[in-house]
DNA sequence: AGATATAGTTAACCATACTTAAATAGAAGG
DNA sequence: CCTTCTATTTAAGTATGGTTAACTATATCT
């Protein structure tokens, strides 16, 4: 029986080490890129929510609808985002991933991962099936709590 | 038997959620406190690796001398970091957190896990035992890899 | 001792990403 | 239709963090 204490300092030992990782390995290769942190971070929410306004991503970024504006002109520019018209509303513009953008965001997350799955490569069979289990677990556990959390704003 | 390729997917499907709110949930927080990310870049360096001279952080953070002391300077004057002369040689600084600056990164550090403790909160007992097991297969895997870097490295 | 290398700081300068305020243009309501 | 609200852009100004280059002070090597 694992007991709260011992279970709670797993979580925090692990994830220590596993936040420092994500965070380093994403920084380090996003400056190797050129692009910048906000610029990483916008095209990410582009990423995760298909078909963004400028306001959509100024509300989540926590900046400016100007600021947003500017940002996103810049990764227009620079060839990754590609900004249309709203179909309905004309004022609005709707951001998506163009395929350079797309190659640039599916390999700041194959990086992500290169260090995990070097991790997860020295695992016994054995304790790759209880990491795995763990893993479906938690997934599950997150996207519960993510729509609990939806349903209350409602 | 888990076969290597639904283990690599649970994986990234964890990953992905997981570095998203790691992500999401320090930058924000961050902002609230006033200071910038390399500010907290540096804080984290210095709270990961007590003892450690400009260069030594110019290093890891990859960026020149310069900017590292000037960094340094604006954290030292907030009362978050202290900056003192080594004892066996005295061109060289170290820096320490200051108990403002330790509170600080408790904070933030604490603001990581709570998200993740409010997703562990929902697990029944089986469940929480085996994502405490995988936790700790990670953990031991994670610093295993580190020495074999670092002996690399030699 | 004297030359050279190293640790850190300072100054001048530049790019980026923010801010607010004003401008444009389309949508929505009376 | 006319007002008002909403979505976005543009412009002007500010702060921050980065750069290189020059400088100080100490350590190290011969």
């Amino acid at each position: 029986m694992t007991n709260l204490l011992q279970f709670s300092k797993s979580l925090r030992e692990w994830m220590e080490i596993f936040a420092h990782h994500s965070m380093h390995d994403t920084t380090r290769y996003i400056k190797t890129t050129g692009f910048s942190m906000p610029q990483f971070f916008m095209l990410m929410h582009v990423h995760r929510h298909e078909r963004c306004g400028i306001s959509d991503l100024s509300e989540r970024m926590e900046v400016s609808a100007a600021a947003a504006s500017q940002l996103a002109d810049k990764l227009v520019q620079a060839g990754l985002l590609e900004r249309n018209e709203d179909l309905h509303d004309r004022r609005a513009k709707h951001l998506t991933l163009t395929p350079k953008g797309q190659a640039f965001i599916n390999a700041s997350i194959a990086e992500r991962y290169r260090w995990m799955e070097q991790v997860a490569e020295n695992l016994s069979a054995d304790e790759r099936e209880t990491v795995n289990q763990a893993m479906v677990i938690l997934t599950k556990a997150a996207k519960q709590q993510e729509e609990s959390l939806a349903s209350n704003h409602e």
